[in-house]
DNA sequence: CGACAAATGTTGGTTAGCCGACATCTGATC
DNA sequence: GATCAGATGTCGGCTAACCAACATTTGTCG
């Protein structure tokens, strides 16, 4: 009955902060190219001291990755991926998440030069959620949930990447289905015996 | 050469915090009416602590009062309204602005109880500006600026909600003239000989 | 009426953010 | 190369924001 006794509790001062500076940055990226955005730039925009965004990020580099982790996770919350009945139907949600997102970052204005680091923060995302739906229905196979749960996330993207860049690009509807065949054995392997 | 030594800089925290409680109120205000609004609520949207808040202002009708302010002065500025040349365009372009604020204020969501405060904080702008424009230029009459500002202000505003008000309500360039007619006199008291 | 819940103000101790100021490190210009 | 302007990091001292706790006010219900 007891509501999570400790889940962190993060100052609401630095919740604001980190926000402020991922929507600064996201309001830039709509003006400006990544590398025309200086640190100053985004403290400004952001109503924060300069020194004040080394205390969160180490570059702007960091900062672009939490904002896209942030954003897909919103994403993924705003259609309500959940991991407890059908994995297929889960899975399906999650690869026309994925698709979108990937679509809405190498679109327009695909800057290549910052596409790994916004890569890397996807598929960190997919590969914790995997991971959390994993655990939270313990198994006793010999596959690591770990090693799982990153096969099953690159794999995903890949796949997702791949489609975006095909030039008569089909349906995204069409190809999730091809890309869940895919990847659903992966996840399989915590369900059948080893 | 030396710009301005004590404009009297505010900390960069004073700043960002009085504007997110007025964009929290702005905000609030499209979904409640304003007596349905606690500052609880207000200090929960702005992100910001209840005691904060009290560290700003005394209640929300303060808060109220000085986003409309803000509010009116950047409408102001946008349309660039500046005391200089002559006075009737001037006014011409002050009366427009008054007028199309008064309407925002009592059209749709016009809530009676609340009305007097917003009436004060734009009657307050209206006296400023007026006031810093007669300062700008020094005279040698015995009208004291406060006293015509004031004067000139509440006439301004008073014809603006009485036009407001009207059933059939005229076009606001037409009443603009009028207005202007009325309020010009007053401010001339500084022009001619006395 | 009393009783209770919820919003309002207030206060002192703790923490995050702000501000110079400084030391790099670029990159452009002469 | 030398020099200069501008961006990047870092640090200690000060200040505003947070929080928990409290007393007070308000409003609602039995």
């Amino acid at each position: 009955m007891n509501r999570e006794p400790s889940v962190e509790e993060v100052d609401p001062r630095i919740r604001r902060t980190r926000g402020l500076l991922q929507d600064a940055l996201g309001n830039l990226l709509q003006k400006k190219s990544f590398d025309e955005i200086s640190v100053q730039d985004i403290a400004e925009e952001a109503t924060v001291n300069r020194a004040t965004f080394y205390a969160h990020y180490d570059d702007k580099f960091r900062l672009l990755e939490s904002m896209v982790s942030r954003r897909f996770h919103e994403l993924l919350a705003e259609r309500q991926v959940q991991f407890d009945t059908t994995c297929t139907s889960m899975l399906q949600t999650f690869v026309l998440a994925v698709c979108d997102y990937v679509v809405a970052l190498l679109g327009p204005a695909g800057d290549r030069r910052v596409e790994p680091h916004m890569e890397s923060a996807v598929i960190g995302v997919l590969q914790f959620t995997f991971l959390t739906g994993l655990r939270a229905r313990p198994r006793k196979d010999g596959a690591p949930a770990d090693l799982v749960a990153a096969a099953a996330a690159w794999a995903m993207y890949g796949a997702a990447k791949e489609w975006a860049l095909m030039d008569p690009r089909p349906a995204g509807e069409e190809i999730a289905g091809t890309i869940v065949a895919l990847v659903a054995p992966v996840l399989r392997l915590c369900a059948p015996s080893l």
